[in-house]
DNA sequence: TCAATAGTGTCTTTAAGACACTATCGA
DNA sequence: TCGATAGTGTCTTAAAGACACTATTGA
């Protein structure tokens, strides 16, 4: 309990905590994350996740938001944050202080492409690409279960619009759907389930010109939780 | 990053890590959590979780599954262990050390009566009566969160069967759903979804007599998520 | 024999899944 | 005019929800 920090500290055993953010996000029709080169000894060129230690008078969730904004150049704003898992098994090496990962998952739509900000440290990754980099750390373990945590999300949440950006189309939000679950989606049974879903996107009546026909266009609607649910097709269940 | 513990550890924030357990079991068909005595300065006599520090060479679920033996009692092998949270708020407090808790949910069936371990400084509290007791630090939020979390899990996932000890009857299962939910379930309806639901119980073919007709005994299946799920009737959602 | 508990079946409604063509526009 | 994109409707099957009576036993 908190209290033995105020009346023992001398016995408390210390750690370092840190944050780490899976920033997860759509380019090309496909999910990406976002790795940074690893600057460290013993993991010199090997990919990571952006993360740092939690400073003492920053919340954990702060520590998130200023690691993106630092590390991953992502401003809070453009993405929704949410607690993933605390990881943390005692270290081998007796040297290392004894440190806890809190992982955090940051999802946005349209975000910064690599070449734009800062290339040679960090790079967006196709996640089914990720197991060939060789990632340090535990850090493909991270973002494997952030990606299972986005795809079950998907189903029962109305999560899938934060990787839109507003106004967005139907078809959009399909190819959310599909980038994330890794399954092709029938159009005429999404667009059902979607616009049936109480509160999961408002039309504007606006449309949007492209190429091709016309496309209206939807904003966020006011629901979380969606009703009745957008179940993964059987066969891209777990990551 | 983890590695800049072993470069500049003197310039790494100090931490205490606590683990802090949510035990939930059934008793008397109402859904109870196990609460202990704070004795410490400024909280004595409040009610709290079990919990405290994690020890220097243990992982969190060690540490976890040590704090439910010594607080709570219960031995390891009498529950299932899933992480819920971390938790860490700046404290404003300055003489106290920086905690970050992890918090777990522990579920299990039958555990030990209050009266049977140590009354004086443990008690099972239904959920629905915690605001009451007026919980220490955040426990109550904690408490909530770890019950939000299992009402989700029995959605999708056989989740359930661990509040019963094996083998265990339909009824009983479903008085499982009735107390986590806080709803009544039609008993045809429920038989129906937990017989097509693909490897959620297994049928012993025994039977056990009762104070009325016999039932049928079940053991769990091997299944982990739920196929079709078995979705909260609206009106019980969110904790 | 009665109090307690458990089992069961049908109908209606809702949602899922499968499936192919037409509409609109820009180049 | 053609290539690209988007919209739409029906049928079948699966699952949910509502609903009341019978079966078995121990006390």
């Amino acid at each position: 309990m908190y209290t033995a920090a105020v009346t023992n500290s001398s016995e408390t055993p210390e750690f370092a905590v840190a944050a780490e953010v899976v920033v997860l996000t759509l380019h090309d029709h496909r999910l990406h994350v976002l790795l940074t080169k690893a600057t460290l000894p013993g993991f010199v060129g090997r990919w990571a996740l952006p993360g740092g230690f939690v400073l003492p008078g920053e919340s954990l969730e702060d520590a998130a938001y200023r690691e993106l904004r630092e590390e991953a150049h992502v401003p809070p704003e453009d993405v929704r944050l949410e607690q993933l898992h605390a990881y943390g098994e005692p270290v081998v090496d007796p040297r290392a202080e004894r440190v806890v990962s809190v992982a955090w998952v940051a999802l946005g739509a349209d975000l910064p492409d690599p070449d734009e900000i800062f290339a040679a440290r960090a790079e967006w990754v196709p996640v089914d690409e990720i197991a060939e980099r060789n990632l340090a750390f535990d850090h493909e373990r991270i973002v494997r279960d952030g990606v299972e945590w986005a795809r079950e999300k998907l189903e029962s949440t109305t999560l899938a619009t934060v990787f839109c950006s507003e106004p967005f189309t139907l078809p959009e939000l399909r190819r959310v759907y599909e980038a994330v679950w890794g399954a092709t989606i029938d159009p005429r049974n999404f667009q059902r389930k979607v616009l049936h879903a109480d509160g999961f996107v408002t039309p504007t009546g606006e449309v949007v010109h492209g190429r091709g026909r016309p496309a209206p266009l939807f904003l966020r609607g006011s629901a979380t939780r969606l009703h009745p649910a957008i179940l993964r097709p059987v066969g891209c269940i777990s990551a």
